[in-house]
DNA sequence: AGCACGCCGACT
DNA sequence: GTCGGCGTGCTC
């Protein structure tokens, strides 16, 4: 009897496509266990092919089901790898894990049914409802803050989607994935939706994953991964929060969540939305192009007003505690003392910024990483923020001195002093202190039920709350984050600063932002109240003066590797090869230089960039630049590719 | 990415 | 002598 021929996916770091053989017939889509070098692997079957003239090893198992993964699936997963210069095999490993490959369907148990409740719509609400046409592909854009009514349009749109028996995605960062959040969502639309972030237990994760796969849920609430989910009838895609840095994924492939909902959903033919009370300049421009289609939502929430925004220049005011600008601790006193609310915004997390030697003033770095060390009173400990490697006594290598100083203010400082000035009247929220969901949640409660009146955190706190009694806002590091050599800097800036502003003042309180600058006169800091494209405006067209995105795309090359010389070797190599061939006005070769971070856990790391209009050229640069990375490669000598890079650090 | 093979230094 | 460090190369 003749054998069956199958080109099968596998989820290794290469091309990953792989000829087995089976003397039965299987199906497209199907997953398979394969026998690969010393292991045994799932794969996707990707196609039926002929015999080769190597040997081909035999499909070990089936797995007896429906095929999860569709065509318009696996295409979408070629179009990524194509986009992002990825092999496929990469792609297929870095968006589902192996352990849900690897899971067999099985009962999954009920789903939860609540009575429906209705929503009522304003007549702004009704019109981009009815603008939305759900039975083919379209991108809307939706700007509006806080409580203007996004949430209500997600979940009407949603509910017409549903009711035509077809899933709906709603895909929400990480970290806005409360349990708050999913009992809305499960009342609004009758159904407990299934969920999937990284925090679940393996057992849940499994039941979300096969019941959306096998399309018995209809409505997923999920963090970045679940786009990657092989939904059965899938006929809308919600992404929240479109602008948010944490949608771009760090390891290859390198992808932006945001882009890869729009692409997944042009090749679906259903409708995406995207909202943002600040969205990324990219999407506005996309909305300017007519590649998606902008609606505002105007209405602040229960007829609020704009706060009043103050520039407070640390030149020209006394630093109390040598951390917060009079003028803002003044208010704070206020706050406290009318019992009302204040938050505090910091872009630094906990510890203290610096450690310098008290001698000579060099400052304490890691040894394995070329970054500052970084204290931490509660953690009682020294350690490095990359690397966590732990100093429990520091010698100054210039000067031998065992004495270091701290300078420089992060959450946990600036509470510190503040709960000495305001003794139990200051919880503390950022990263550091909540190493869990739980207790950012229970600390959010306890300042959301006035337990304490200043909230001291970092960005988290500017996230989508909704604290009634706040009526001042005060922000502390914005220097920093505007300083960043990054194309982005203001755009960021400008995001958070709207964002925490809009904390302030809600309902009936009209609220105050005092924020502390050395910059005071920072063009962005009159615009955070403004309602048209006043920013958008500013910026695009320093954008288009720089030949930045979107006028031109980017890709970072990143070589690491223990060894500096043998790196910097290689990483010229493929330097100069590129540049030889790509020289033409098309397209842009920066010269080789250290990266940001020259050294990360012992690793030298050397970055180009490369900049083009081109997409294809810019692609064709970076598979040519892997190949002959791949012909000179020393060792564990890595290149990272990073197109369309958010960090550009 | 895993995993084995293989070649060197450090120790019972 | 042999245990184990990790550089190298392969996986249908």
């Amino acid at each position: 009897m003749e054998n069956n021929y199958y080109n099968i996916l596998l989820p290794v770091p290469t091309e990953g496509v792989y000829t087995y053989y089976s003397s039965g017939e299987i199906q497209v889509g199907e997953r398979v266990l394969v026998p690969f070098g010393n292991r045994t692997l799932t794969g996707i079957v990707l196609e039926k092919t002929c015999k080769q003239d190597f040997e081909c090893k035999e499909i070990l198992m089936c797995y007896n089901e429906e095929p999860l993964f569709s065509p318009i699936y696996l295409n979408f997963l070629k179009q990524m790898a194509s986009y992002y210069a990825c092999p496929l095999g990469l792609v297929l490993h870095g968006v589902i894990s192996d352990k849900l490959l690897n899971t067999e369907t099985f009962e999954t148990g009920n789903i939860e049914i609540h009575e429906k409740k209705d929503i009522t719509l304003n007549k702004a609400q009704k019109d981009i409802i009815e603008s939305i046409n759900i039975h083919k592909y379209s991108c809307h854009l939706i700007k509006g803050i806080t409580g203007s009514g996004k949430t209500e349009i997600y979940q009407e749109t949603a509910k017409k989607v549903i009711s035509e028996g077809k899933q709906v995605l709603y895909i929400v960062p990480e970290i806005s994935l409360t349990l708050q959040l999913i009992k809305r969502m499960s009342y609004r639309l009758g159904v407990s939706p299934s969920v999937f972030h990284y925090k679940l237990s393996d057992k849940l994760r499994k039941k979300h994953f096969i019941d959306f796969a096998t399309g018995k849920s209809l409505f997923m609430l999920g963090a970045r991964s679940s786009l990657f989910i092989p939904a059965k009838n899938i006929g809308l895609i919600i992404v929240d929060e479109e602008h948010e840095s944490s949608y771009k994924q760090d390891e290859s492939p390198a992808y932006n969540l945001r882009d890869m909902a729009v692409l997944y959903g042009s090749i679906l033919n259903i409708p995406v939305i995207l909202g943002s009370a600040t969205p990324s300049i990219e999407s506005l421009y996309n909305a300017k192009t007519n590649k998606y289609i902008l609606h505002e939502l105007k209405d602040r929430p229960n007829s609020a007003t704009l706060p009043e925004i103050n520039i407070i220049d640390i030149k020209k005011n006394d630093m109390v505690g040598s951390l917060i600008a009079e003028p803002i601790y003044e208010r704070l006193l206020q706050v406290v003392e009318n019992n009302k609310q204040a938050i505090l915004l910091l872009n630094r997390l906990g510890y203290s910024t610096y450690l310098y030697c008290q001698q000579c003033g060099q400052v304490a770095t890691c040894l394995n990483c070329s970054v500052g060390l970084v204290s931490s009173k509660s953690k009682q400990k020294i350690f490095c923020r990359y690397c966590d490697t732990e100093y429990h006594k520091l010698t100054c290598p210039v000067c031998g001195s065992n004495i270091f100083k701290e300078y420089g203010a992060g959450t946990e400082k600036v509470e510190e002093f503040l709960d000495e000035m305001f003794p139990n009247k200051v919880i503390r929220v950022d990263t550091e202190s909540t190493s869990s969901l739980k207790t950012l949640d229970k600390n959010l409660k306890r300042f959301e039920n006035k337990e304490a009146n200043i909230l001291v955190g970092t960005q988290l706190i500017a996230k989508g709350l909704h604290f009634p009694e706040v009526t001042f806002v005060g922000i502390l590091g914005i220097d920093n984050l505007m300083a960043l050599p990054d194309f982005r800097a203001m755009e960021k800036a400008y995001q958070l600063l709207v964002q925490v502003s809009g904390r302030a003042g809600r309902e009936h309180l009209s609220g105050q932002v005092y924020i502390q600058t050395s910059n005071p006169e920072t063009q962005i800091f009159s615009m955070i109240n403004d309602t048209n494209t006043e920013f958008y405006d500013w910026e695009i067209k320093r954008r288009k003066i720089t030949s930045y995105p979107p006028f031109t795309k980017l890709a970072r090359l990143i070589f690491s590797y223990i060894n500096q010389e043998e790196c910097y070797e290689t990483a010229k190599i493929v330097h100069n090869n590129i540049k030889n061939l790509f020289n033409n006005n098309n397209i842009k070769i920066y010269s080789l230089k250290d990266a940001f971070l020259a050294k990360l856990q012992n690793k030298y790391r050397y970055e180009i960039l490369i900049k083009s209009s081109s997409n294809q050229e810019i692609n064709k640069a970076l598979i040519y630049a892997q190949q002959i990375f791949n012909k000179y490669k020393k060792g564990s000598m890595r290149l990272k590719i990073d197109k369309d890079p958010y960090f550009m650090m």
